[in-house]
DNA sequence: ACAAAAGTGTTATTATTACACCCATGA
DNA sequence: TCATGGGTGTAATAATAACACTTTTGT
């Protein structure tokens, strides 16, 4: 084989999760140049003898201190436009990932900060640092499509929640209100959807509703779509 | 910033097609170390000043000769385990591409031949090189869902295409039969999905069948469920 | 008792399936 | 005329959307 270019090679996070019924991200302020004091994703590069998704799994956890388990993880898309980095030539490869309320971030190595801010926000304008609004935008998309198709929306639900609390995931994420009890039922009955405990809970006040964990499903039929609200 | 490792950046091609109502593969041979002699997924590295789209579309383009416009293009997803390539590190991103039948495959320049294979045959067993069956696998997978909720099943087909080959298309990829009756309602009816043209073609036998070409829609409302065939 | 949220019932509309049947061509 | 696929009609079933209504708690 011929000579090749050298590339340096990262991953960048999109770390989602719901806050105040928002859809926020976490983002951290660069404490070097280039795009000193701006926001970014939080990232970093990809070790020597570490595969893609390690490098994923472990700048989650310098960033949120949180264990591979309680977040899921999937891989994104790839970035790599000859200048998207004004340094050097750097293809990052973006990993998803979504979790429940998270405790509060800390800043990593090269962060001076690091905080959530509403994804809407973030993605209005130009504000990240290097393609990093692309990147977001991403992310949100496949966050939204994958709630229609796949019992993603648990990923943001603590272990046990109610029907409730998830219904104010989907409007989070899709941006509008969903029909109670329409969505109540169609949940429940979406096979290996959800696995109801023998909890109940009355932390959303009214009734005790009923504490479900997420089941075994991979793939939801029929799906969620979010094109059944006519109006 | 830190140091950070050096990594080479391939692009590796899942072309797709029917061919005799099979979906089918492009691969080409090595015709060098390692792996030299096994049938591979077609790619190679990305220049220095070459976006990652780009590198695809030239590498697509030194296998089949066909431009950009003539088949679909989309990133797949990114390969980089360790030592998924035992010369030196190499991270791969993998693009999926869709086309009509094409022309006899080239060789290109390390290859010692090219040419289409059966998708299920090459899926079984582990007959590609390097981590190829995965990332063949993953388009695959791909191709099929995304048949499910887009147009793109039109990416197959010619120009000008009657209902029957459209269905042709969805019965290669999804692997079974499909009611001809019902689907040509389906297609017809959703908005967008195809444009009627003035011709008619008698090449499929039988009565002449009207001609459409795959219209302005991105995805298919409602979509056409692979779950919806009961038995 | 009352507010608030959980959960069930009902109806109209729409999508899906299965399949009977007619249509327009080539041989 | 007959075989072949193109295309429409129709009835049973299932999913959806809209919303009335009952249930069970906290205050």
């Amino acid at each position: 084989m011929a000579k090749h270019p050298a590339f340096a090679v990262t991953v960048d996070l999109v770390v989602l999760t719901i806050r105040a019924d928002t859809l926020q991200a976490l983002v951290v302020q660069r404490g070097e140049q280039p795009f000193k004091g701006q926001w970014a994703l939080p990232g970093g590069f990809v070790h020597e003898d570490e595969d893609l998704a390690a490098a994923a799994s472990r700048e989650l956890q310098e960033e949120t201190a949180l264990s591979r388990e309680e977040v899921h993880l999937e891989q994104l898309a790839t970035f790599g436009a000859p200048q998207r980095d004004p340094r050097m030539r750097v293809v990052t490869v973006a990993y998803l990932a979504l979790a429940a309320d998270l405790p509060k971030p800390r800043a990593g190595t090269d962060a001076a900060d690091a905080q959530w801010q509403p994804a809407a926000d973030l993605l209005e304008g130009d504000r990240l640092a290097f393609d990093h609004t692309e990147i977001l935008s991403a992310g949100v998309e496949r966050a939204r499509s994958k709630l229609e198709y796949t019992p993603l929306a648990t990923a943001f639900c603590p272990t046990e929640f109610t029907v409730s609390e998830l219904r104010s995931v989907y409007e989070a994420v899709w941006g509008g209100p969903l029909d109670p009890r329409n969505f109540h039922r169609k949940v429940t009955k979406s096979e290996d959807f959800l696995v109801p405990t023998e909890h109940t809970t009355t932390r959303d006040g009214g009734r005790p509703a009923r504490l479900y964990r997420c089941g075994p499903v991979n793939l939801l039929h029929p799906p969620l779509l979010r094109v059944g609200r006519t109006n």
